[in-house]
DNA sequence: CCTTGACCTTCCCATGATTGGAAGGCCTAT
DNA sequence: ATAGGCCTTCCAATCATGGGAAGGTCAAGG
């Protein structure tokens, strides 16, 4: 199977397969006498993988930490949990910045009249040096606040 | 003010001021003979408008429309609030596909033993094709799910 | 007056993940 | 044999930010 195929098949751009590669997140693959690279069915199942990891966010660092537990059978599965919660965690820390950033200029928008008036204490509130942060609340689960 | 004072007053780094400068974020400072960049009060107050409006997650482009808006003394208080609201729905979208990525997570992680043995279905899931894609529900406002 | 240290200037480089394109080689079907 | 669709490598751009080098400027103190 040539890069095309193999691009088709896991949903990774060929352009990144071979951006994978030289960084070193997935070993060289083979070539033809061409020059061509080709790749197997398991070749093919660990581009998914990464696709799939991309998919919840991970960064390509970390990606790469859940290949080698993937390929070491000896693995421990707490290991890959730990992984996968260290990962919720700094999602949910994003998430609560971006819920912050949300209500601020809901309370903002609010006090806006909306109109052909120029009077507006969004720019109000982004000119002045009294800006109101609103930090989150009580709201949420009240996990990994630091 | 020189541009050291400047981004201590503003809470903008020197470097970022320049970036600013040179991208035309903002007008070209004034120089002194030596050519040292000088800023007026007005100009920090403007570099803190900046900053605040990164501080709640508007590219540089959306600053560049802000600032025009704010140097606009006849615009429509609409204008403003069609920004903020329009920042409001790229966070909430944002928002919602990282919660979909934490339950998806949170789903495999809670089926995962997390402890010395191998097996793991977090592994399972990156590896197989049939991922559990945990779906946002349907279009809501993406509330109270978590 | 000269040195010292803290500031300033411009210029280049790196990040992270991804995309775009150019120039050139390969393969296959007509 | 030629067309077109692949493939190869290399180079550049994105977005916002920081790091650092090489060199000029300024203020304080010896």
């Amino acid at each position: 199977m040539n890069i095309g195929e193999a691009a088709k098949a896991s949903g990774v751009s060929a352009k990144m397969i071979r951006y994978y590669e030289q960084t070193g997140l997935i070993p060289e693959a083979g070539r033809t006498a061409a020059g061509y690279r080709t790749y197997t069915t398991t070749e093919v199942q660990m581009l998914r993988f990464v696709r799939r990891a991309r998919d919840l966010g991970f960064a390509v660092e970390r990606i790469a930490e859940l290949l080698a537990l993937w390929r070491d059978r000896s693995r421990h599965s707490a290991d890959v949990k730990h992984l996968a919660l260290a990962q919720v965690e700094g999602l949910r820390r994003r998430i609560r910045e971006m819920e912050d950033m949300v209500a601020t200029l809901e309370h903002l928008a609010h006090g806006c009249n909306g109109d052909h008036r120029p009077d507006c204490p969004i720019l109000a509130d982004l000119e002045g040096e009294t800006s109101v942060v609103l930090p989150h609340g009580p709201t949420g689960t009240g996990f990994g606040r630091h």
